[in-house]
DNA sequence: AAGACGAAAGTGGTTGA
DNA sequence: TCAACAACTTTCGTCTT
């Protein structure tokens, strides 16, 4: 909870600068654009969960493009209603060259906005798909899920409405169930629980919006493994890269030996970190991960006890 | 005193008749 | 719609460090 905050940058200045660990001092660092996280090669160490891609958005072809393309506009957005493509005519009156237009023509111009407000966001379809994208941004934004999650769910959420399956359901509802599609889909998934928490939903509401999405758009989301809540909760313990690495591949023994499936994921999860932690001289208590987990000791307990047995773990409390 | 342990009863959700 | 069911939780007394 506390060892790692200083690595974190809060301001994006400072970021572009960290160029070695601050663990193992390692030159060696990668970026996850997916994930939005700078991590160590050596110890898989976070550096910074909030980096931010600041090359190029196209790839240059030869060495003198490579200086100017850079960034060139806002990207294509699945966030914005209109995918940000659309035209907006200025509101002063000035014609391209900067001269103001004759008195005679403003009306006109003044029809022509107004025309052209209107074809922009018509329908009603439309106007409902604005506020629900604002939605999605808002609960994207206390849960601090990355862009690449919000893009997903919109373009679910789109999906979704195209398809005439908001009928009988809340839009909040069906925008919160393609938040949670969309985290999954990512590979960054957050529990039922921690939507629910977020929102004034109840999980199983969640839950069941979400299945009905998930049948109807075909989004054949397998189960979350556990191995996704890994790298999460090791960061909020401040366990090191060498304890989930440890953690991982204890997961990937219970994988191959069938003890996963039908078992909550972050119960598995924290056990398997519970072990790591124990035996990579990291200990945390049971109550510490159980509650970073969000299940109780009882649980932790009984989900390492199975993997002890069944993958033949020594481990000495 | 804190942590780990495990038994037993309770909870909320799924499934299948 | 109801009962059986599995996973998980709550609670609590006991043992270990």
């Amino acid at each position: 909870m506390k060892t790692d905050v200083e690595y974190k940058n809060k301001d994006h200045q400072s970021v572009e600068q960290v160029t070695e660990c601050p663990e193992c001092g390692s030159r060696r660092l990668s970026q996850d654009y997916d994930r939005g996280e700078l991590i160590c090669d050596e110890c898989g160490l976070v550096i910074d969960e909030t980096y931010i891609d600041q090359g190029p958005d196209w790839r240059s072809f030869d060495m003198k493009e490579e200086g100017d393309k850079s960034r060139a506009g806002p990207p294509m957005s699945e966030m914005m209603h209109d995918k940000g493509l659309s035209t907006n005519i200025s509101v002063s009156d000035r014609d391209s060259y900067g001269k103001s237009i004759p008195s005679k023509n403003r009306a006109q111009i003044y029809r022509l906005r107004k025309w052209q407000r209107r074809i922009r966001v018509s329908s009603a379809k439309e106007r409902s798909l604005v506020s629900a994208l604002k939605e999605i941004n808002r609960i994207a934004s206390t849960m601090g899920l990355p862009r690449n999650i919000m893009e997903s769910a919109a373009r679910i959420y789109r999906e979704a409405v195209e398809r005439n399956l908001i009928r009988g359901r809340s839009i909040s509802s069906v925008v919160i169930s393609s938040l949670y599609a969309a985290s999954r889909k990512m590979n960054l998934p957050r529990t039922l629980d921690e939507f629910a928490d977020a929102t004034e939903f109840k999980r199983t509401e969640i839950g069941r919006t979400y299945r009905f999405l998930s049948r109807e758009l075909e989004l054949q989301l397998k189960p979350t493994k556990p191995q996704l809540y890994l790298q999460r909760y090791c960061n909020e313990l401040s366990l090191s890269g060498t304890i989930r690495k440890m953690a991982e591949n204890i997961l990937e023994d219970a994988e191959e030996k069938d003890l996963i499936s039908g078992k909550g994921p972050s119960g598995l999860a924290a056990a398997a970190i519970y072990i790591a932690s124990v035996k990579g001289g990291e200990r945390r208590t049971q109550r510490e991960i159980a509650e970073i987990a969000d299940v109780t000791e009882v649980t932790v307990r009984n989900r390492y006890k199975d993997l002890v047995k069944q993958l033949d773990i020594e481990i000495d409390v």
